[in-house]
DNA sequence: GCTTGACTTCAAGTGCACTTTAACTCGTAG
DNA sequence: CTACGAGTTAAAGTGCACTTGAAGTCAAGC
Protein backbone atom coordinates (compact mmCIF):
# COMPACT_ATOMS: atom_id res chain seq x y z
CA UNK A 1 0.00 0.00 0.00
CA UNK A 2 1.15 3.30 -0.69
CA UNK A 3 2.69 5.54 1.66
CA UNK A 4 1.89 8.74 1.58
CA UNK A 5 3.68 12.41 3.16
CA UNK A 6 1.72 15.10 4.44
CA UNK A 7 2.85 17.68 1.92
CA UNK A 8 1.32 14.41 -0.59
CA UNK A 9 -1.54 14.31 1.27
CA UNK A 10 -2.23 18.25 1.93
CA UNK A 11 -2.04 19.02 -1.89
CA UNK A 12 -4.18 15.90 -2.43
CA UNK A 13 -6.98 16.45 -0.18
CA UNK A 14 -6.42 20.45 -1.12
CA UNK A 15 -5.76 21.84 2.80
CA UNK A 16 -2.41 23.12 4.73
CA UNK A 17 0.24 20.90 6.23
CA UNK A 18 -0.53 22.87 9.48
CA UNK A 19 -4.28 22.27 9.56
CA UNK A 20 -3.51 18.41 8.76
CA UNK A 21 -1.48 18.52 12.62
CA UNK A 22 -3.91 20.60 14.07
CA UNK A 23 -6.43 17.97 13.28
CA UNK A 24 -4.05 15.54 14.86
CA UNK A 25 -3.60 17.30 17.71
CA UNK A 26 -7.10 17.57 18.40
CA UNK A 27 -7.97 14.03 18.52
CA UNK A 28 -9.96 13.84 15.12
CA UNK A 29 -6.72 11.99 12.39
CA UNK A 30 -5.16 9.26 14.18
CA UNK A 31 -1.05 9.64 14.62
CA UNK A 32 0.26 8.08 11.71
CA UNK A 33 3.41 5.53 11.94
CA UNK A 34 6.28 7.61 11.22
CA UNK A 35 10.06 6.76 9.21
CA UNK A 36 12.26 8.78 10.70
CA UNK A 37 10.11 11.19 12.63
CA UNK A 38 8.10 11.76 9.45
CA UNK A 39 4.52 10.92 9.30
CA UNK A 40 3.44 8.05 6.89
CA UNK A 41 -0.43 7.88 5.82
CA UNK A 42 -2.41 5.27 3.71
CA UNK A 43 -4.93 6.47 1.22
CA UNK A 44 -7.70 5.81 4.02
CA UNK A 45 -6.50 8.94 5.46
CA UNK A 46 -8.74 10.97 2.56
CA UNK A 47 -11.60 9.77 3.47
CA UNK A 48 -11.27 10.31 7.23
CA UNK A 49 -10.35 14.10 6.27
CA UNK A 50 -13.84 14.54 4.28
CA UNK A 51 -15.55 13.30 6.88
CA UNK A 52 -14.37 16.11 9.25
CA UNK A 53 -14.88 18.47 6.46
CA UNK A 54 -18.34 17.59 6.01
CA UNK A 55 -18.64 17.96 9.77
CA UNK A 56 -16.74 21.23 9.99
CA UNK A 57 -18.36 22.94 6.70
CA UNK A 58 -21.63 22.69 8.11
CA UNK A 59 -20.83 23.81 11.74
CA UNK A 60 -19.40 21.78 14.04
CA UNK A 61 -16.77 22.72 16.15
CA UNK A 62 -13.79 20.48 16.76
CA UNK A 63 -14.48 19.11 19.64
CA UNK A 64 -18.35 18.10 18.97
CA UNK A 65 -16.55 16.90 15.56
CA UNK A 66 -14.25 14.50 17.46
CA UNK A 67 -17.08 13.19 19.28
CA UNK A 68 -19.15 12.50 16.10
CA UNK A 69 -16.33 10.58 14.94
CA UNK A 70 -15.65 8.51 18.49
CA UNK A 71 -19.16 7.58 18.12
CA UNK A 72 -18.44 5.30 15.32
CA UNK A 73 -14.77 4.89 15.46
CA UNK A 74 -15.77 2.74 18.70
CA UNK A 75 -18.11 0.30 19.07
CA UNK A 76 -20.21 0.77 21.86
CA UNK A 77 -18.61 3.02 24.36
CA UNK A 78 -20.15 7.05 24.03
CA UNK A 79 -23.29 6.18 22.67
CA UNK A 80 -25.34 8.20 24.99
CA UNK A 81 -23.27 11.18 24.75
CA UNK A 82 -22.59 11.14 21.02
CA UNK A 83 -26.95 10.39 20.61
CA UNK A 84 -27.12 13.47 22.27
CA UNK A 85 -24.97 15.40 20.38
CA UNK A 86 -26.57 14.23 16.94
CA UNK A 87 -30.35 14.97 18.31
CA UNK A 88 -29.10 18.68 19.32
CA UNK A 89 -27.06 18.98 16.09
CA UNK A 90 -29.62 18.04 13.81
CA UNK A 91 -32.04 20.95 15.34
CA UNK A 92 -28.69 23.14 14.72
CA UNK A 93 -28.66 22.04 11.25
CA UNK A 94 -32.61 22.60 10.85
CA UNK A 95 -31.96 26.36 12.14
CA UNK A 96 -29.00 26.65 9.87
CA UNK A 97 -31.03 25.43 6.66
CA UNK A 98 -33.88 27.80 7.56
CA UNK A 99 -32.34 30.67 8.31
CA UNK A 100 -29.59 29.88 5.02
CA UNK A 101 -32.75 29.47 2.84
CA UNK A 102 -34.43 32.39 4.59
CA UNK A 103 -31.15 34.74 3.56
CA UNK A 104 -31.20 33.21 -0.06
CA UNK A 105 -35.18 34.03 -0.24
CA UNK A 106 -33.66 37.39 0.85
CA UNK A 107 -30.87 38.14 -1.36
CA UNK A 108 -33.43 36.96 -4.11
CA UNK A 109 -36.31 39.53 -3.52
CA UNK A 110 -33.69 42.10 -3.10
CA UNK A 111 -32.60 41.93 -6.31
CA UNK A 112 -36.76 43.29 -7.33
CA UNK A 113 -37.00 45.36 -4.25
CA UNK A 114 -37.08 49.38 -5.36
CA UNK A 115 -37.89 50.07 -1.82
CA UNK A 116 -35.52 53.29 0.34
CA UNK A 117 -35.10 50.92 3.37
CA UNK A 118 -35.18 47.30 3.03
CA UNK A 119 -36.67 46.96 6.50
CA UNK A 120 -39.68 48.55 4.94
CA UNK A 121 -39.95 46.31 2.33
CA UNK A 122 -43.18 44.26 2.09
CA UNK A 123 -41.92 41.91 0.20
CA UNK A 124 -39.00 41.26 1.51
CA UNK A 125 -40.69 40.76 4.91
CA UNK A 126 -42.52 38.54 4.13
CA UNK A 127 -39.73 36.57 2.76
CA UNK A 128 -37.74 37.03 5.84
CA UNK A 129 -40.58 36.00 8.09
CA UNK A 130 -41.83 32.77 6.59
CA UNK A 131 -41.63 29.82 8.67
CA UNK A 132 -39.91 26.62 7.41
CA UNK A 133 -41.34 25.37 4.56
CA UNK A 134 -41.47 21.84 6.65
CA UNK A 135 -41.94 19.59 3.59
CA UNK A 136 -39.02 20.24 2.23
CA UNK A 137 -35.75 17.60 3.32
CA UNK A 138 -37.42 17.68 6.56
CA UNK B 1 -42.46 57.79 19.74
CA UNK B 2 -41.32 56.09 22.74
CA UNK B 3 -38.08 56.33 22.96
CA UNK B 4 -35.11 53.43 24.50
CA UNK B 5 -32.26 53.08 26.12
CA UNK B 6 -29.45 50.29 24.94
CA UNK B 7 -30.77 48.35 28.18
CA UNK B 8 -34.01 48.11 27.07
CA UNK B 9 -33.12 47.73 23.13
CA UNK B 10 -30.96 45.07 24.06
CA UNK B 11 -33.33 42.87 26.21
CA UNK B 12 -36.18 42.98 23.76
CA UNK B 13 -34.08 42.25 20.55
CA UNK B 14 -32.31 39.50 22.81
CA UNK B 15 -28.52 40.54 22.73
CA UNK B 16 -26.18 42.31 24.42
CA UNK B 17 -25.54 46.02 25.12
CA UNK B 18 -21.81 45.65 24.29
CA UNK B 19 -23.01 44.00 20.84
CA UNK B 20 -25.31 46.85 19.77
CA UNK B 21 -22.48 49.51 20.47
CA UNK B 22 -19.93 46.48 18.99
CA UNK B 23 -22.70 47.29 15.77
CA UNK B 24 -22.38 51.25 16.41
CA UNK B 25 -19.06 51.10 15.78
CA UNK B 26 -18.81 48.64 12.98
CA UNK B 27 -21.64 50.95 10.63
CA UNK B 28 -24.02 48.51 10.98
CA UNK B 29 -26.49 50.30 13.33
CA UNK B 30 -27.05 54.25 12.98
CA UNK B 31 -25.74 56.25 15.73
CA UNK B 32 -28.93 57.50 17.66
CA UNK B 33 -29.52 61.03 19.49
CA UNK B 34 -27.73 61.16 22.88
CA UNK B 35 -30.11 62.74 25.87
CA UNK B 36 -26.93 63.68 28.25
CA UNK B 37 -24.46 61.30 26.57
CA UNK B 38 -27.21 58.43 26.58
CA UNK B 39 -28.29 56.59 23.53
CA UNK B 40 -31.62 56.97 22.50
CA UNK B 41 -33.55 54.30 20.33
CA UNK B 42 -36.57 54.58 18.67
CA UNK B 43 -38.68 51.25 17.81
CA UNK B 44 -37.20 51.69 14.21
CA UNK B 45 -34.32 49.82 15.54
CA UNK B 46 -35.67 46.31 16.05
CA UNK B 47 -36.22 45.97 12.10
CA UNK B 48 -32.19 46.86 11.58
CA UNK B 49 -31.56 44.51 14.47
CA UNK B 50 -33.23 41.46 13.25
CA UNK B 51 -32.23 42.31 9.40
CA UNK B 52 -28.18 42.71 10.86
CA UNK B 53 -29.15 39.15 12.65
CA UNK B 54 -30.80 37.65 9.46
CA UNK B 55 -27.72 38.17 7.67
CA UNK B 56 -24.69 37.46 10.22
CA UNK B 57 -26.99 34.40 11.14
CA UNK B 58 -26.67 33.14 7.32
CA UNK B 59 -22.92 33.71 7.43
CA UNK B 60 -22.09 37.32 6.20
CA UNK B 61 -19.42 38.57 7.73
CA UNK B 62 -20.06 42.39 9.65
CA UNK B 63 -18.50 43.85 6.76
CA UNK B 64 -20.38 42.02 3.85
CA UNK B 65 -23.55 42.83 6.26
CA UNK B 66 -22.69 46.73 6.29
CA UNK B 67 -22.30 46.69 2.18
CA UNK B 68 -25.47 44.67 2.29
CA UNK B 69 -27.60 47.09 4.65
CA UNK B 70 -26.14 50.17 2.40
CA UNK B 71 -26.85 48.83 -0.63
CA UNK B 72 -30.78 49.20 0.32
CA UNK B 73 -30.27 52.42 2.93
CA UNK B 74 -28.58 54.53 0.18
CA UNK B 75 -30.54 54.86 -3.05
CA UNK B 76 -28.05 54.57 -6.26
CA UNK B 77 -24.50 54.24 -5.10
CA UNK B 78 -22.86 51.15 -4.35
CA UNK B 79 -25.12 49.40 -6.63
CA UNK B 80 -22.58 47.60 -8.53
CA UNK B 81 -20.43 46.20 -5.47
CA UNK B 82 -23.63 45.25 -3.85
CA UNK B 83 -24.70 43.41 -6.67
CA UNK B 84 -21.38 41.64 -6.95
CA UNK B 85 -21.71 40.40 -3.26
CA UNK B 86 -25.26 39.53 -3.28
CA UNK B 87 -24.43 37.27 -6.50
CA UNK B 88 -21.19 35.29 -4.45
CA UNK B 89 -23.08 35.43 -1.12
CA UNK B 90 -25.59 33.36 -2.96
CA UNK B 91 -23.39 30.81 -4.19
CA UNK B 92 -22.31 30.61 -0.88
CA UNK B 93 -25.50 30.34 0.78
CA UNK B 94 -26.03 27.52 -2.08
CA UNK B 95 -23.39 26.03 -0.68
CA UNK B 96 -24.29 25.83 3.04
CA UNK B 97 -27.69 24.94 2.32
CA UNK B 98 -26.22 21.86 0.24
CA UNK B 99 -23.69 21.03 3.12
CA UNK B 100 -26.35 21.48 6.09
CA UNK B 101 -28.63 19.04 4.02
CA UNK B 102 -25.89 16.14 3.70
CA UNK B 103 -24.54 16.76 6.94
CA UNK B 104 -28.70 16.44 8.08
CA UNK B 105 -28.82 13.09 6.23
CA UNK B 106 -25.69 12.49 7.77
CA UNK B 107 -26.86 12.74 10.91
CA UNK B 108 -30.19 10.61 10.45
CA UNK B 109 -28.60 7.98 8.60
CA UNK B 110 -25.86 8.00 11.32
CA UNK B 111 -28.73 6.64 13.41
CA UNK B 112 -29.45 3.27 11.62
CA UNK B 113 -25.11 2.77 10.64
CA UNK B 114 -23.96 -0.28 12.38
CA UNK B 115 -20.18 0.03 10.83
CA UNK B 116 -17.58 0.12 12.75
CA UNK B 117 -16.11 2.93 10.25
CA UNK B 118 -18.41 5.47 8.70
CA UNK B 119 -15.70 6.05 6.30
CA UNK B 120 -17.12 2.25 4.88
CA UNK B 121 -20.87 2.74 5.43
CA UNK B 122 -22.23 2.17 2.10
CA UNK B 123 -25.31 3.89 3.46
CA UNK B 124 -23.45 7.20 4.91
CA UNK B 125 -21.33 7.63 1.47
CA UNK B 126 -24.28 7.82 -0.80
CA UNK B 127 -25.85 10.02 2.00
CA UNK B 128 -22.57 12.32 2.14
CA UNK B 129 -22.10 12.31 -1.74
CA UNK B 130 -25.41 13.11 -3.50
CA UNK B 131 -25.18 16.40 -4.91
CA UNK B 132 -27.57 18.77 -4.85
CA UNK B 133 -31.39 17.91 -5.03
CA UNK B 134 -31.32 21.41 -7.23
CA UNK B 135 -35.62 21.12 -7.45
CA UNK B 136 -35.95 22.04 -3.86
CA UNK B 137 -35.90 26.19 -3.23
CA UNK B 138 -33.44 26.61 -6.35
C1' DG C 1 31.18 17.66 3.40
C1' DC C 2 27.74 20.82 2.32
C1' DT C 3 23.46 22.35 0.66
C1' DT C 4 18.67 21.80 -0.35
C1' DG C 5 13.99 20.85 0.57
C1' DA C 6 10.60 18.69 3.03
C1' DC C 7 9.69 17.54 7.20
C1' DT C 8 9.64 18.08 12.75
C1' DT C 9 8.16 20.66 17.42
C1' DC C 10 6.64 24.34 20.29
C1' DA C 11 5.12 28.92 20.94
C1' DA C 12 3.22 32.81 19.42
C1' DG C 13 0.30 35.25 16.06
C1' DT C 14 -4.21 36.06 13.22
C1' DG C 15 -9.05 37.41 12.14
C1' DC C 16 -13.58 37.49 13.46
C1' DA C 17 -17.36 38.78 16.54
C1' DC C 18 -17.92 40.05 20.42
C1' DT C 19 -17.07 40.52 25.84
C1' DT C 20 -14.82 42.23 29.78
C1' DT C 21 -12.49 45.59 32.50
C1' DA C 22 -11.38 50.01 34.42
C1' DA C 23 -12.39 54.48 35.16
C1' DC C 24 -15.80 57.66 34.45
C1' DT C 25 -20.67 60.46 34.16
C1' DC C 26 -25.55 60.85 35.09
C1' DG C 27 -30.24 61.18 37.14
C1' DT C 28 -32.80 59.66 40.96
C1' DA C 29 -33.95 58.00 45.73
C1' DG C 30 -33.17 58.18 50.52
C1' DC D 1 -24.85 64.47 50.51
C1' DT D 2 -24.27 59.96 49.44
C1' DA D 3 -25.22 55.90 47.23
C1' DC D 4 -27.04 53.30 43.45
C1' DG D 5 -27.97 51.63 38.94
C1' DA D 6 -27.54 52.29 34.29
C1' DG D 7 -25.14 54.35 31.05
C1' DT D 8 -20.37 56.05 28.77
C1' DT D 9 -15.34 55.28 26.63
C1' DA D 10 -10.97 53.03 25.15
C1' DA D 11 -8.33 49.18 25.51
C1' DA D 12 -7.52 44.64 26.45
C1' DG D 13 -9.24 39.88 26.57
C1' DT D 14 -11.77 35.55 24.65
C1' DG D 15 -12.60 31.32 21.85
C1' DC D 16 -12.24 29.14 17.70
C1' DA D 17 -9.69 27.23 13.81
C1' DC D 18 -5.95 27.58 12.11
C1' DT D 19 -1.27 29.91 10.48
C1' DT D 20 3.28 31.53 11.08
C1' DG D 21 7.93 31.73 12.91
C1' DA D 22 12.07 29.99 14.87
C1' DA D 23 15.08 26.42 15.39
C1' DG D 24 16.11 21.90 14.50
C1' DT D 25 16.24 16.86 11.92
C1' DC D 26 16.93 14.08 8.05
C1' DA D 27 17.75 11.80 3.25
C1' DA D 28 19.35 12.83 -1.19
C1' DG D 29 22.21 15.22 -4.65
C1' DC D 30 26.33 17.63 -5.92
Amino acid sequence: MKELSIGEVAREAGLSASALRYYERAGLLPAPPRRSRQRRYTEAVFGRISLIRLALEAGFTIGETRLFLSGFSEQTPPAARWRALAVRKLEEVNALMDRARRMKLLLETSFQCRCPRLEDCEQFLRAAKRKPTSSCLG
